[in-house]
DNA sequence: TATAAAATCTATCTACTTGGTAGGGTTTTG
DNA sequence: CAAAACCCTACCAAGTAGATAGATTTTATA
């Protein structure tokens, strides 16, 4: 399941890229257009400024813009950031990867295969899942 | 990401599975045989019961064993069991279907669609894997 | 240069979930 | 009849999710 974070910075980036081109939106207006509260939206925003899909103007006239091209923006990558590792288990993930702690007897659990065969067809499936798509309906 | 229930719950299988038709084991040999703490899988094995993958006999010399081949044990299943949904969102979801909270203007929120696509991917896929095809490395 | 508007930072809060433990009770069977 | 197993209910500690609050910095412009 996604979190709520990774929902609405979903949405968030969905409305941004709704918007004309060279247009900046301020936070309260993208709360209020993708219905979002707006002090966690803030959080958020924040995030995907690190994350390098959006950048901001401050002051008076500032806000949030995308610098990352809505055909480029993945929900694999916007899972990642916000939610972490697409794999079901850190033994099986590329990205988060972790050793399990209660595999004793063999090296690999023998969960891994199996769930790297899933990783690898979610992760495919994600990676085709961009801000455009969902756009068009 | 798994939850150490669903995990717990596929060793616990897969250690069934391994074992001679019409053996019958007891929760104390599967703990220690899979590593999982032992109170802790008798919840466990409780579910997996009620979920009519195992069933038990008690008294001396009882135990637990499989009643479903195990080439019928999906990780679909035992993640619905556990974990619930597949999908990414409970509005992308079949079997846990329930509408979004904050879409308010579309009936259908905008995510839907792309995360439907996900699901039916990741559903196809953790089909696939089954108890008997973890076992074979 | 004052001011208003906006992003940014830091801290806090509450409720829920997870992972696990404790301690029995009940049933079966050698 | 008691050992061995299943079965049940409650509890707990730690962490996380989902926010909210308030102070600070930055910037445009009147």
């Amino acid at each position: 399941m996604l979190s709520h974070k990774a929902k609405y910075a979903l949405k968030a980036l969905l409305y941004l890229a709704e918007q004309d081109e060279n247009h900046i939106s301020k936070t309260i207006e993208i709360a209020e257009g993708a219905n979002i509260p707006k002090k966690f939206l803030e959080q958020i925003l924040l995030d995907l400024k690190r994350g390098r899909f959006v950048s901001s103007k401050q002051g008076k006239f500032g806000g949030y813009y995308l610098i990352k091209s809505k055909n480029d923006i993945t929900l694999a990558e916007i899972h990642r950031l916000f939610d972490g590792a697409i794999a079901l288990l850190p033994c099986a993930s590329l990205n988060f990867y972790e050793p399990c702690s209660d595999c004793k007897t063999e090296e690999e659990c023998s969960l891994r295969h199996g769930l790297m065969i899933i990783r690898n067809e979610t992760l495919k499936a994600m990676q085709n899942i961009t801000i455009a798509s969902l756009i068009k309906k």
